[in-house]
RNA sequence: UCCCGGGUCGUCUAAGGGCAGGACAACAGGCUUUGGACCUGUGAAUGGUGGUUCGAAUCCACCCCCGGGAACCA
């Protein structure tokens, strides 16, 4: 029978071909049906949206088996670059992503002896020796892309020697630098990381967790595909950067006997259009001060989306979406705002909230007159509830919705024009209030007392409905407007001048002080996120209090208008 | 100059000898008390040249382009 490879017509998955392999190796039964992955940060900065993509990846391939698992794993083999400081953000990340990894949380330090004991190991069956070349020998004798390497002259140590070196660079007997233990493989490979890699190193540095226990150190090549080892892992999936590693990988698993053997597969990374992902680049960005820290939310962190206000869900829709293969891509970030949207579109009660205000005075209406009227929080679902909303003689209105000498198919306010507020009333514009520098500084408007809640009485048509609020009951606040960080596409293309923080969008972040919302707004706690009708979806700042309310603007609703204007 | 990957609508991807399909974006229309959401429709692709075949995106050959690779980083 033909097992049908691709997905049909409206597929809800897109295609991932590590589930696939996974796929065919339950099917024949392969590792006896265990499936085990594992999350292998390195401590040494913030998680970003391209390892949620791998998160994801991880924990979604471990759950294609039965009991399969995922563990998350500190790749702690660099003293000098890793700290504690990011071990509980990572964990905090992975959480709030909506992944588990149980009581499966393991740190490469942990294994520092039995990964020692391992190489010994390799040293008396004659796989590894102490080489005591300087630094600059041992690159020289690599050779390079098209010359082979040459065999080190210490390569032929007795087995003897080479353990009480061994023993002596962990005892702390020699300098940095003046031994290193490497595998004995072949310095003639045509691939360069299969020419003598080097296992361990001398550093007399503190470790985040071993303290000083240890004055030598493992290299990644050797740790983490005995780490995997270690645990049971059955897949390995690294990004492409790593498939040059691969028969290396493999020599060392295979120099011990796992049971399951664990094999490593590759996928491409995530790349963003409007985007930079190197950590090295966000450091700048952080130290260089063009955002406010790791947690901006213009930031690609997960620290920054979860404050700019994404949610789990519509990051795990993104890369479900986006698939998982081996080319190189760059990702249109618009892919990545559907998800978002989408999910905000089902998940966000509506409000209103007017971002920069303009009075607007109803004359035929009673000075301290005020009309109660219900608004539900959701268009199309009622079990989002509703509140009551307070049309009174002034309110405001949004200075974009009012424009004096109107353009074609202009359906909000104008001189003359009559616009429905919603769930609120229908209005005419009959005056323009100005100052003596010829701004507008008010509206003054008729309204029809047959339209309470905004029905037209005679079933005329008024095309436009604004949003608004009850001059007397608004709060005010302050809203944090977010947009792109970069102009370009790319950020990083070569063909632009300067370097990539010349491409930073100056409109990344403009802050409004006098922004006036419905009352509801003002008691909303951090992190929750709502949509001001027709502006976009918002959520509460961590910097939001009682008495200063702070919304930030997570993304806009897609905008015909502002299209058709264009 | 060497080794390893990879090239399908603008973007991410299906189809792996038999109608090049989907999603996002774009465009057009419908509906609408959010110019939102939703619904309908349209345009849009197999890097090149040869070869095998009734038939090639798919197999073969050569070429071109892109990414990665020579840390005591991960």
């Amino acid at each position: 029978m033909k097992e049908p490879k691709g997905k049909a017509e409206g597929q809800e998955n897109a295609p991932n071909f590590v589930h696939d392999l996974v796929r065919e190796d339950l099917r024949t039964n392969k590792h006896g049906g265990r499936v085990v992955t594992r999350f292998p940060p390195e401590p040494n900065g913030y998680l970003h949206i391209g390892h949620a993509k791998s998160i994801c990846l991880n924990f979604t391939t471990a759950e294609l088996a039965e009991g399969g698992r995922c563990h998350l794993r500190f790749d702690d083999t660099n003293p000098e670059a890793e700290d504690t400081e990011y071990v509980e953000s990572i964990r905090e990340d992975v959480r709030w992503l909506g992944f588990d990894w149980g009581s499966h949380e393991y740190f490469a330090s942990d294994y520092f002896q039995r990964l020692y004991d391992c190489a010994v190991d390799l040293i008396e069956r004659g796989f590894a020796y102490v080489d005591s070349q300087t630094l600059e020998e041992i690159r020289a004798g690599r050779g390079d892309f098209y010359k082979p390497g040459v065999n080190s002259p210490f390569r032929e140590r007795s087995v003897e020697e080479n353990l009480d070196l061994f023993a002596r660079m962990r005892a702390g007997e020699f300098e940095e630098g003046a031994h290193v233990l490497r595998a004995k493989i072949d310095m003639a490979s045509k691939d360069v990381n299969l020419r003598d890699p080097l296992m361990y190193r001398i550093r007399k540095a503190h470790h985040h967790r071993t303290g000083d226990d240890w004055c030598i150190y493992p290299m990644y090549d050797y740790a983490h595909p005995m780490s995997d080892g270690f645990e049971g892992i059955t897949h390995s999936i690294c990004t492409l950067e790593f498939a040059h590693h691969n028969p290396l990988y493999q020599w060392f698993v295979n120099h011990f006997e796992f049971d399951p053997v664990p094999w490593q597969y590759e996928f491409a990374r995530l790349n963003l259009t409007y985007t930079v992902m190197s950590k090295r680049l966000l450091k700048r960005l952080v130290e260089e001060g063009h955002v406010s820290g790791w947690d901006d939310p213009r930031m690609p962190t997960i620290a920054g989306m979860r404050r700019r206000g994404y949610t789990p869900a519509a990051i795990r829709r993104f890369a479900e979406r986006i698939g998982v293969s081996r080319r190189d891509s760059i990702v249109d970030v618009g892919l990545l705002e559907h998800a978002l949207r989408e999910d905000l579109n089902a998940t966000s009660p509506r409000t209103m909230a007017v971002l920069r205000p303009l009075k607007l005075v109803i004359e035929n209406f009673p000075d301290d007159g005020q009309i109660d009227l219900g608004a539900p929080f959701s268009p199309d679902d009622p079990s989002f509830g509703s509140r009551t909303l307070h049309l009174t003689r002034e309110l405001f209105v949004e200075r974009d919705d009012f424009m004096e000498e109107p353009v074609k198919k202009w359906f909000r306010l104008a001189p003359g024009k009559e616009v429905r507020l919603r769930y609120g009333a229908l209005v005419t514009c009959t005056d323009v209030v100005k100052n003596a520098a010829g701004e507008v500084t008010e509206l003054r408007c008729t309204w029809d007392p047959e339209s309470q809640g905004g029905n037209a009485p005679d079933g005329r048509r008024v095309r436009g409905t604004i949003h608004w609020v009850s001059a007397k009951h608004a709060v005010d606040a302050e809203v944090r407007l977010y947009d792109r960080l970069f102009n370009e596409e790319n950020p990083l293309d070569e063909a632009h001048e300067g370097d990539f923080t010349a491409r930073i969008n100056p409109g990344s972040l403009e802050i409004l002080q006098n922004a006036k919302l419905e009352p509801n707004l003002a008691t909303r706690s951090h992190g929750e996120r709502v949509q001001f009708e027709r502006l976009g979806y918002f959520v509460v700042d961590p910097d939001s209090t009682a008495e200063r309310p702070v919304y930030n603007r997570t993304i806009q609703l897609k905008d015909s208008w502002a299209k058709k204007r264009k």
